[in-house]
DNA sequence: CGTTCGATTGAGGAAGATCAATTAATGTGG
DNA sequence: CCACATTAATTGATCTTCCTCAATCGAACG
């Protein structure tokens, strides 16, 4: 699937070479360490610490700044005039925030703290300039615009075509991956959303969630922790692929 | 909660409001028109006609270069490892096409002709080393790559959290203020969509996106021309926005 | 230890999907 | 240009999923 050949001048370095495990699934990409590294250094940041419920910007709000998130989750509310509220993306180690204030010059979302974390704070102005004396730098920055924008095609193409179980389903399956391509844990994730906000990002209510994590549980398709329901056991990220497949399947053929 | 009515979302478009299509001074956002030829003379790009279903690129397929649609209207199609098909965008005039190649070196997704048409094919190498020496050209994309970011947030939000009547009403409204945007006429638009392809979009089925248009017309939302239901006559497209509120409206107070 | 907030679970209802029949547009070969 | 075939759109009648409303329970916190 994922080949190098294109990526020859594009992305001149990382081979991957001798990286650990959680590392390097994808040569054509760097890991999230290793970019992180090379952003931190070539652009040496501005850092800030973040608690939960701090929002790193808000819609409205004159853009000015990219926001590269080095530890914590985050998530990105959007805004309509008439007053709704959307949870339009989730963001882990690595990932940018702040794109959508470019083109019109303010952001256009809240960007808000889910846990203690660290975000860095890059002047657009500054990223820019740096950019046209690095160009690995331009190719970093496009690689999360682009990563961006293929995952929300994909959030939209969840909400569309699954049902509530399996959409709930896949969402575990998008957070413990990207956990673990981020070499964190994913067997046991902690939600850092309540079940509102989850059926908000998903197009749901906070019923149709309890009910769908419920059932997963019954399958044994995840496990709750001893205490609490907030953390989620995910002994196999494949048991939930195939549940949103069997999701999908047309009918269990009614044998008996 | 929403802790202000902000007008955070208002005018989304409409940099320069009561500005010629054409003139543009410096909004933060230039015309279409002016971007376009800002794009043509800088990077002389190759340029293909395209026709009704024509493929610009398919999911799968070695990245390299980046579209940029000069006229015609294009959508970009999803498709999951499962078989799902799922239309996440609808391109117009000046949109580029391609940007969620980069990342992963391999375009994501299908970019289908809805008509005749003609984009022009840039060598995604070639807009970087062009854009070294002209940061003017990186303004633009990247301008590009944040509006595709906060229409898709957008899109998300529409289908979470509006029934299906004023999902149609909504998608009618961005379809004619796309239009208008680029100086086309919008007060009677060509849908190049047939029912159950919007409905894809939409996430409903073909016979909800009938039922919403029948519901509009009754409404006298918008018209049906005379011939055919292809197109859709939008008198003031203030009464969508108009119908989509009062989709969202708690209830019609039970009088009568 | 009570208060509060979040989660779970059940019962009933409504929005929208599915199934089906009809009508309208489009296309094709004669 | 017309009969015919084909595809798209409309509309109606059920049926299903998910939402809404409500009660209960659990956990966290002062």
């Amino acid at each position: 699937m994922l080949d190098t050949a294109t990526a020859s001048k594009i992305a001149p370095s990382s081979p991957c070479p001798g990286m650990p495990a959680a590392a390097g699934h994808d040569c054509g990409n760097r890991s999230t360490a290793e970019t992180l590294r090379l952003l931190g250094e070539q652009l040496r940041p501005q850092r800030r610490v973040v608690h939960m419920g701090d929002t790193i910007y808000q819609a409205g709000e004159r853009f000015g700044n990219l926001y590269i998130l080095n530890s914590g989750f985050f998530k990105i509310v959007n805004l309509s005039a008439d007053g709704r509220e959307q949870v339009v993306g989730l963001k882990f180690r690595g990932d940018w925030l702040g794109f959508d204030g470019i083109a019109g010059g303010r952001y256009s979302c809240d960007a808000v703290s889910m846990d203690t974390g660290e975000v860095w704070v890059v002047s657009y102005e500054a990223l820019l300039a740096a950019c046209i004396t690095r160009p690995e730098l331009l190719q970093v920055l496009h690689a999360a615009m682009s990563r961006e924008i293929s995952h929300d095609r994909d959030s939209l193409m969840s909400v569309c075509t699954l049902p509530a179980d399996a959409r709930v389903a896949d969402f575990l399956r998008y957070w413990a991956e990207s956990l673990a391509e981020r070499g964190m844990r994913a067997d046991e994730i902690t939600l850092r959303m309540t079940r509102a906000e989850i059926g908000n990002y998903l197009g749901m209510t906070l019923e149709s969630v309890s009910r769908a994590l419920s059932r997963l549980a019954r399958d044994n398709v995840i496990g709750f922790a001893t205490k609490g329901r907030r953390d989620v056991q995910i002994p196999d990220v494949g048991a939930l692929s195939a549940f949103v497949q069997r999701c999908l399947a047309p009918a269990p053929a009614m044998l008996q």
